[in-house]
DNA sequence: ATTATAATTTAGATACATCTAAATTTATAT
DNA sequence: ATATAAATTTAGATGTATCTAAATTATAAT
């Protein structure tokens, strides 16, 4: 049985080697769980013994299948109590993230398949971040960060990457959310910035902004 | 803030000071609890060093008004949380105790108000216990044992006061519910077993069962 | 290739929650 | 009233998860 500790560590190696390709170094995971890298060091071996990850001292750790499947579990969790909290509950969107986190780890596996099925089966969170099924599989995506776009493409918001208060009460302020229908209007090679329509209206949004908003083109 | 741990001797201190009127012992703390009187004692000294509990070595515990009203805040999304599981998710009564065990520490005032209000403010669990509101007042109830109701007495069941799998499935088995009719047919003077018509089917139950069942007299 | 710097691990502490075994206090019985 | 039994507490360990400070290993710079 795996503790809360573990499984936190689990789901921060499985988002961290999304980025890091082959292996998560010891200091990205404490800064991700903001905390020591000795105190990662510590449960790094504690899940290495537990055959959760593959660990060779000094040289950083990727999951085992079992540590990918119980990461992906958590995720799962996660992600269906966000919906629940904001289709059932009337959550905001950025309202939810830390109550999911300790939702995420009730253990039940009829409480998590029931839970699905109360929500139908739903594929993405209300961030837009894809909810694997109950074998751990995703649903496929074709996403592409906004920034990469043509002029004059079309697409809507499928997700977000980011979960900070602060970027989303910016896209709610900008009236983004995830659906919503953009048209890349103009990009400035200087700053990579874009012009962009949301529902008609014209925009104007950064880089650091565009690169968090995936876009399913239609 | 309180911990999981510490949430659970409140919760059983209030459930234990209901029959040990004044002040609750040790020992029964840790059987109820299923840990050694021991580790009872660590933790009263910690409670009361917290102003949770009213301590004096070796003479019992009662809860303060702090610890009371976590307690019953504990209590509340216990049931809460009852409700839920049975009535959207369609576990049955026995089913549910375990997992509401675990989401009960969930900590979050929005999530609980929202959850109550998304139920439409039950006033009791699938059990038939009583769920405090927000503010920590229990609904007023007017329930008594069924042992202790006179013959050709009519009531429905509002409470049962175990939650065993092993009692509950005997309940579904004579078919008693919350909100079932039972009318009293004869009590019998020597063992105090009675015999009930149960939505017309005549039933024979014992003193230990009929104890457990509170009925509403119509 | 050697040194300096950065990353990582180990050693030793602390806090929480529990345990066993021993000591202490309270209650009971004669 | 005193001995015995029962209840309770303390002392000392254990396991989890964390920390600081020191030691070690890997990486980068000259």
């Amino acid at each position: 049985m795996s503790t809360k500790a573990e499984e936190n560590y689990l789901k921060t190696i499985f988002k961290l080697s999304e980025k890091e390709k082959n292996s998560v170094s010891t200091n990205s995971i404490a800064e991700e769980l903001e905390t020591k890298p000795s105190s990662v060091s510590d449960m790094l071996k504690k899940l290495s013994e537990k055959e959760l990850i593959n660990y060779v001292k000094y040289q950083g750790v990727s999951l085992t299948p079992l540590g990918h499947r119980l990461a992906v579990h958590v995720i799962r969790k996660h992600r269906l109590w966000e919906v629940f909290l904001v289709s059932h509950l009337n959550f905001k969107w950025d309202e939810v993230h830390d109550i999911a986190e300790q939702l995420e780890h009730i253990k039940s596996k009829a409480l998590v398949n029931r839970l699905d099925a109360f929500l139908n089966f739903p594929s993405y969170d209300p961030h837009g971040d894809p909810i694997p099924n109950e074998k751990g599989s995703f649903p496929k995506s074709t996403a592409i960060p906004l920034n990469l776009l043509k002029v004059k493409t079309k697409g809507k918001v499928v997700t977000v990457e980011r979960d900070e208060p602060s970027f989303l009460n910016y896209l709610d302020k900008i009236q983004v959310s995830i659906g919503t229908h953009i048209e890349i209007v103009d990009v400035n090679d200087f700053d990579h910035s874009i012009d962009v329509k949301i529902d008609g209206t014209p925009i104007h949004i950064s880089l650091e902004v565009a690169q968090n908003i995936l876009i399913c083109v239609l």
